[in-house]
DNA sequence: TATTAAAAATGACCATAGTCATTTTATGAA
DNA sequence: TTCATAAAATGACTATGGTCATTTTTAATA
């Protein structure tokens, strides 16, 4: 990687690390990008060189979530069973988002407005619902799962689930109940809602 | 009510109808709060006496959405069989929304955003849910769904698969496939996982 | 090293959302 | 009808997000 690239790469974190400082100091809405600018040490318009308006950088940080995703779903091992996989993954979604509540709550809200997720961002959450499709093809192989399940789908309504009690546990501001809200809507998922 | 009661009515109402006649002409951010209030013949500060921010303008519309739900919910025949009853009532939701779908797009996309609503929208909110809730738990008695559901829940759990498919259908621009993509999910939760 | 073209930084500038002290209007009591 | 009070309207003003023509820096080539 060229110096100017890695130049590009520091500067962006640079720019993500002092506006999450300032944020959490002060809150989102009482941080103006000037002051981050001046913070950083650089101009106005560099900021926007970097993230094309001032909630990118709440959109930025909500996506790191999905690193969280990959990584527990590397160290599940395979053979657990997938109820109490998907579980656990999803509970150390929980738990990394309530270290950061404030801001994570912010992100989210931001993420759902945000229609139009750019190219970069998009493949990350697309990526995330691959990942979470494939593992539930490969459960219903192995006859964990209901055989008339279409993996895609059930991937999608999980994350409908997620993001559900994201918005139920902000609105109530329960930071500390996402896993028991999760788990009852989960509930309901597993066994479905037929007599 | 006071003459001055219902000019205020009136005037709310008024700069409702030419902010979203104007939105519709030339799209939400085109507008500005200036030109709404120049349309209707009131300053400027007037507008902010009725709506305090622009975008409550939006959430007042998809507030509206909810009257549908409700107006479909006493037509339904009580004795229609739940799964079909269920259906029902949300693709009459889905026809209403296709029918401004430009406009509720971004309506539902505020509403998500913000977490700060208000009294009066907060209680409609409320009632959609509980209603929902209220239904199932009829269903329930009459063994139509599964004894061990606790009808809050699920009904909690129908709601994050509508404003899924929502989100989905918004954010992919597929406007006519509401219904379709409710459907999909709304299998998945009737039938469970479980094997 | 000199030349050049692309990438990145800059900050003056603009547009507009939202505020607020002041003015106008409605209401109801005396 | 007059007066006092509260509600509502006003629009000049402020603050800030975002733009863009210009300048500076970098890297590759001759």
């Amino acid at each position: 990687m060229s110096l100017r690239q890695k130049r590009k790469e520091e500067l962006k974190e640079e720019i993500f690390r002092q506006s999450l400082r300032l944020f959490k100091e002060k809150g989102y809405d009482n941080v103006t990008v000037d002051e981050i600018t001046r913070e950083c040490g650089i101009a106005k318009g560099t900021f926007y060189n970097y993230f094309p308006k001032k909630e990118h950088v709440l959109l930025h940080l909500g996506l790191s979530q999905m690193d969280v995703f990959s990584a527990s779903l590397e160290e599940c091992r395979p053979d657990t069973d997938i109820k109490e996989k998907i579980e656990k993954i999803f509970s150390s979604l929980f738990v990394a988002f309530e270290k950061e509540w404030e801001l994570m709550s912010l992100a989210v809200s931001e993420i759902l407005r945000t229609n139009l997720i750019s190219g970069q961002e998009l493949e990350t959450i697309n990526h995330f619902t691959r990942s979470l499709a494939a593992m539930l093809a490969e459960a219903k192989e192995q006859g964990q799962l209901s055989a008339a399940l279409n993996p895609q789908t059930a991937a999608s309504t999980l994350i409908s689930i997620y993001f559900h009690t994201l918005m139920v546990a902000i609105s109530s501001n329960e930071s500390t109940r996402l896993s028991a809200i999760f788990r009852e809507h989960f509930d309901v998922i597993w066994n479905g809602l037929k007599p």
